[in-house]
DNA sequence: GTTAGCACTCCATAGTCTTGAGTGCTAACA
DNA sequence: TGTTAGCACTCAAGACTATGGAGTGCTAAC
């Protein structure tokens, strides 16, 4: 069977009705509220073909109809009008310039949460790919030193390096400026093991110690997964079909924990082509524990190599439109705050 | 009528019961489980007294009582015996001493969660008591500079500072130089006007500079409020009693925002007596959103004046004396290990 | 002062009815 | 041949009604 133009228009109908209300819709009110002029009877006879073609599916006899998945993503794919974009006036998500990375990434996820009535989660760019913009070591006593990283984008970093050999300002004073004249400009994924060597001879008799800091800057730069900021996680409670049994628990604690985030970032990224906005409808999400909801993700850039995944968390039911457009609308404004930067 | 030593008895082992099951507890329970002999009948008697005394109450007729706030407040108060305390290797709660404090504070909440199966929440020192070990100025462009700032207890804490000025690298090192002899080993409370009258005038031309410097740092460690890590938020969902309606968005959402949070510690550190355990039961909490819980607070000194506070939440039927044992065990390794660091 | 016994209360649970929303099917209609 | 009216049927949800059991308070006896 094939979906001819009728069934599209009332699967469109059917979902979009479902969307507001989330109850089962039958075909009365199908019958009433739209353009295409049938009786309930004509729409029984489309839905049982709908249902047939497994886009629609009764929560029990005698109910109306819900979508299943597979009506979900055909109405995302290629129902769903885009762009009813309001005025970006209207839409008072405006970012302004933030210096600090963290606070605008913050600020990001909670006005999205607060836009959107669902969870969201906003990752920080790969360090790893990140350039390195300066570093700072200090003494802090004979044994260690601090280590402060500035990325590209304002990302400050920094960590305490434990080293073997005792060490003075000197030292310290002496190191700071052989790191920065080999390191500045590169990411972690450009020292290469020619450059290490390099770096080690220049170093004489500290090679020791410039070996243990790199450890621990890479360390620090590769091994923590990238931060990740949430917000919203109470909108859930909004959804009755996210907070019956466990879910409700699963979920946030997935947020609390944010490992299971991860994955989602991490599947979001390899998957992502140019400027594409990705939606996991059900169980295509990449985590278990958000096999009940839906997860709109987009990835951002902010220059080169610095990008990173936002993520909106919401019912199956969630209003693909609304979040599709608001997410492009945000790519757009990161886009143009940072190319005329 | 006044609480004899066989109420007394009554009531411990009404409270006991009612701790583990969460049921209320009928005169025929106690009757058997208990080292009194005694007949359902008397005990009876005996909890009609209790409940005319306030302390323990019906939920409705026919059921078997619950205890009342004031019920809790006596048992805590008098009736509880602490220092059930396990040797220590079993209770493995065993703290490692970290490098970074903010990794310290982390990881203690969350053991703590974990052992207790409550929610926790630790706030970071007060920063504005806390003592300048050193303090790093670095150039980012010609208009802003990075401040890294280092307190006792290794706690880093970063802000990038705009000046009117345009600055160089000389300028940078001397401001560090300068920064660093004036304000080491002093904490923001410490720093008067006097001092900062002295500093601009060793300053000389760059006096705007140093002020707007002084001023961004400042704003820094004092208007931030205290960092607070929390943990086990989920853990909430283990008694029905708080998740039902919408108890468990409230308290969740007060654990997102944290806000609330900051209040709590705020109250309990200006009602904290030298090494003193508070607990909160029920209206008693200073936050609202957890007038249906129990908040055991403690606060902790690392050194001079850096101090915190953890507090777990739970509900009012907490095991009272194993957090408090717990709690107690922790302050007192805290206090090992950094007293003797 | 303590206890056995008894009548009473009230929640929880399960069972029964009723209502209403919605369906599928059939037959008539354009 | 597609559309529609009509009708019997299904099922969840809500209201209402026993029924059982846990627990109480009171009284009278020990």
């Amino acid at each position: 069977m094939e979906l001819d133009e009728r069934k599209a228009k009332i699967l469109k109908s059917i979902i979009r009705n479902y969307l507001e209300t989330g109850e089962p819709v039958g075909s009365r009110t199908i019958s009433k509220d739209d353009e295409l002029n049938l009786s309930s009877a004509t729409i029984r006879n489309e839905m049982a073909d709908l249902e047939e073609m497994g886009l629609i599916m009764q929560p029990h006899t005698s109910a109306g109809r819900i979508p299943t998945d597979k009506g979900y993503r055909l109405y995302v794919d290629e129902l769903m009008e885009e762009e009813r974009r309001e005025s970006k006036e209207e839409r008072n998500m405006l970012i302004e310039r933030v210096d600090k990375l963290e606070t605008l990434l913050t600020n990001l996820a909670k006005m999205l949460a607060a836009n959107t009535n669902y969870t969201t989660l906003v990752s920080a760019p790969q360090t790893s790919k990140n350039k390195l913009r300066f570093l700072q070591l200090s003494k802090v006593d004979e044994n260690s030193v601090l280590a402060v990283i500035m990325l590209e984008g304002n990302m400050v970093k920094n960590t305490i390096i434990k080293t073997e050999n005792v060490i003075d300002e000197q030292i310290v004073l002496k190191l700071n400026l052989l790191l920065n004249s080999f390191l500045t400009g590169l990411s972690i994924e450009d020292i290469n093991l020619g450059l290490m060597t390099k770096l080690k001879a220049e170093a004489g008799e500290y090679s020791t110690v410039v070996e243990e800091l790199l450890g621990a800057i890479s360390q620090m730069l590769i091994d923590s997964a990238p931060q990740i900021y949430t917000s919203g996680a109470t909108n859930i409670f909004k959804y009755p079909e996210l907070t019956e049994g466990e879910k409700a628990s699963e979920l946030i604690n997935a947020f609390e924990e944010k490992e299971a985030l991860n994955e989602l970032v991490t599947t979001s990224m390899q998957n992502k082509n140019e400027n594409e906005i990705q939606i996991y409808i059900g169980n295509e999400s990449p985590v278990q524990s958000m096999k009940d909801c839906s997860v709109v993700t987009a990835s951002y850039e902010l220059g080169e190599g610095m990008t990173g995944v936002i993520g909106i968390v919401g019912p199956k039911r969630m209003d693909y439109e609304k979040v599709v457009g608001t997410l492009r609308d945000l790519m757009h404004q990161l886009d143009t705050i940072y190319k005329n930067k």
